[in-house]
RNA sequence: GAUUGCGUAGCUCAGUCUGGUAGAGCAGCGGUCUUUUAAACCGCGGGUCCCGGGUUCAAAUCCCGGCGCAAUCACCA
């Protein structure tokens, strides 16, 4: 690390305080994206907005270009080191060595300080400027946090230097170099011998105390947020481990990752509106995927036995706290594996996952409970404990737990859902009827703060799945459900093409007007089957969902960068 | 799609119930200050009160319609 300082420090080449005018720097050959300031660049364009915060900045902007002979739009800059590193790098020892020359050289003036504080070179944007003078004071953030950077004016080279710190303004982004120290109130601080600019921020800044809170200019101007809202940045930090998590995981349990069409002519595998889109040269009506099922078992009948896929799902539903119309999705489908080996591969999987945030968590001073190996993890005001093993229980025991008396009673199952209230009621099939029951009085009997599978769902509600050879009124399926949401399904795979066939034509005959647009027959599919599929285990995770549990984000629009927001205009 | 709440300076918020000259802090501009920690002090500027209509002598405030966001519900994962 020093070392690169000290290479860095001799390559003048990335210096942008120049020497005020006249002298006319042309750009150099090797760098030829920087244009020279000119009196033909337009500083006071485009037109502001007419707030007069734009019209100070682009001021300044004049005035730095114009006066202190500096581009504030900088280039490459080599031997940055960020700002955590540099505030590791200070020394207890020689900070105090440091002042206590310091000190015996104010009372004695031929004394020659030895400076053995280790220096560095730190880039961020300014989150605090306070002007004392002759010295000013400014924090930098970046990615890896907070540091201030002291300027006094008997430490800069030049006037024009110390000018354009204390012209500094909430927002831009600047390179500081010096001796890493601190002040006579502790802080550690880089007592900077060099000032750079390198982006002027020209827009007007969020409340530098309470930052930026509202909502939706949150979502719509995230960069301001991750910015002024630094947990924002540790969230998709944490996202990023998540997901790469899961590669990980799944390469080690032998799956291989695939990429299949986002764009399909026929969009199946889930039962969801999709969008629609338009192939030009084609002249084809394309849906995007509402999910990727149907074109990975069409490899597992290519031969590959174990493969996933992490990537966008689109569906043309309502927008809430857990639904966003993209979301990133895992399927995973293993030939010759059945529900129960995807409930062993999704257990072992959250729990890694757990345990991997656990860890990160833990390092960075947040909220955990439990153990490593039992890790707990707070969502909202729920307390998740990940350790193995999840619960697991069947669809048709928890309905009778709830209800007194067996899901296969009909009279009782009617007269139920007659005194909750289901809405037609009268109108349902018995096993939605049933459905419709469990939801309202039996899932919330499941343990929102454990991981449970809810196991065995019956046939009639999960039209394109298996039944079970030991009853068929059943069949191989698990929700698995954490924290009050639902994570994922997982299958035991239907292979039978016949049986397939009857069963999507008989989907499509249940299909209102609507829903006729797009559901269509896939044949190819079929043909796949008919060619011969391996029987096969199959599972999805919602991995926003899950990026939530495990980053306590109670929105689903807190895991995703761009959230989906509606137009302001017209 | 339904219901409820919210929308005031660049930002964070008072003011709306009970109609009567548009407010504060931060940010900005001009000063003072070489150890600040939401720096402090003196002075100054800053508004389509979300949009449109109505009631009224008078509307940020009351009424109607619209837009956006949030929460809950529906659809869905």
């Amino acid at each position: 690390m020093r070392r690169a300082f000290v290479e860095a420090s001799t390559q003048q080449g990335s210096v942008l305080l120049r020497p005020p005018p006249p002298t006319p720097v042309m750009p150099p050959a090797e760098n030829p994206v920087t244009v020279p300031p000119s009196p033909s660049q337009p500083d006071s364009a485009p037109p502001s907005d007419g707030s007069d915060l734009i019209a100070a900045r682009r001021e300044k902007l004049r005035k730095h270009r114009a006066e202190l002979g500096i581009e504030p739009y900088g280039q490459r800059v080599d031997g940055l080191m960020s700002l955590a590193a540099a505030r590791a790098l200070h020394s207890e020892t020689a900070s105090a060595e440091f002042e206590a020359a310091e000190a015996k050289r104010k009372a004695d003036p031929t004394q020659v300080t030895i400076d053995g504080r280790p220096k560095a070179k730190v880039a961020g944007r300014l989150v605090q400027h306070r002007d004392i003078g002759k010295l000013v004071f400014i924090r930098l953030r970046d990615a890896s946090g907070d540091l201030q950077v002291t300027l006094s004016k008997g430490n800069m080279p030049s006037e024009g230097e110390f000018t354009l710190a204390k012209q500094l303004d909430y927002g831009d982004i600047v390179v500081a170099e010096g001796p890493i120290g601190r002040t006579k109130t502790g802080e550690i601080c880089v007592w900077a011998s060099r000032l750079e600019m390198h982006s002027k921020s020209v827009a007007p800044p969020p409340e530098k105390w309470h930052g930026l809170t509202d909502p939706e200019i949150r979502y719509r101007k995230r960069y301001v947020d991750m910015y002024s809202n630094p947990e924002v940045i540790r969230t998709f930090e944490a996202r990023s481990r998540i997901v790469s998590g899961i590669r990980r995981y799944m390469e080690t349990q032998g799956y291989l990752e695939v990429e299949t069409p986002m764009m399909q002519p026929i969009a199946g595998g889930a039962a969801a509106r999709p969008f629609t889109t338009h192939h030009n040269a084609l002249d084809m009506t394309l849906f995007m995927r509402i999910a990727p099922e149907l074109y990975l078992k069409r490899l597992l009948v290519g031969g590959m036995s174990k493969v996933f896929e992490i990537n966008r799902n689109f569906r043309n539903e309502g927008v809430d706290r857990s639904h966003n119309p993209e979301f990133t999705a895992m399927e995973a489908y293993q030939a010759f594996g059945d529900y129960m080996t995807m409930l062993e591969l999704v257990e072992g999987l959250v729990y890694a996952l757990a345990c991997q945030q656990w860890r990160d968590r833990s390092a960075a001073g947040l909220e955990v409970g439990g153990s490593e190996t039992a890790p707990v993890i707070p969502f909202g005001s729920m307390r998740i404990d990940y350790r193995k093993p999840f619960e697991r229980v069947r669809y048709a025991e928890l309905f009778e737990r709830a209800c007194g008396f067996p899901m296969a009673d009909m009279a009782k199952v009617r007269a139920k859902a007659r005194e909750i209230h289901v809405k037609d009621e009268a109108k349902l099939d018995d096993w939605l009827v049933v459905n419709e029951v469990f939801e309202e009085v039996a899932e919330p009997l499941l343990n929102p703060e454990r991981p449970t599978f809810v196991l065995d769902y019956p046939s009639a509600i999960s039209p394109l799945t298996r039944p079970s050879r030991s009853n068929p009124v059943l069949c191989d399926r698990w929700d698995l459900f954490i924290g009050g949401m639902e994570v994922g399904p997982a299958y035991s795979e239907l292979n039978d093409p016949d049986i397939q066939r009857a069963k999507f034509t008989e989907q499509l005959r249940g299909a209102d007007d609507e829903e006729s647009t797009f559901r269509t027959l896939d044949h190819d599919f079929l043909e796949s089957l008919e060619v011969g599929m391996p029987p096969a285990g199959g599972m999805g995770l919602g991995v926003d969902r899950l990026v939530m549990l495990l980053t306590d984000s109670p929105s689903i629009r807190d895991v995703i960068l761009f959230p989906l927001l509606k137009n302001t205009e017209a």
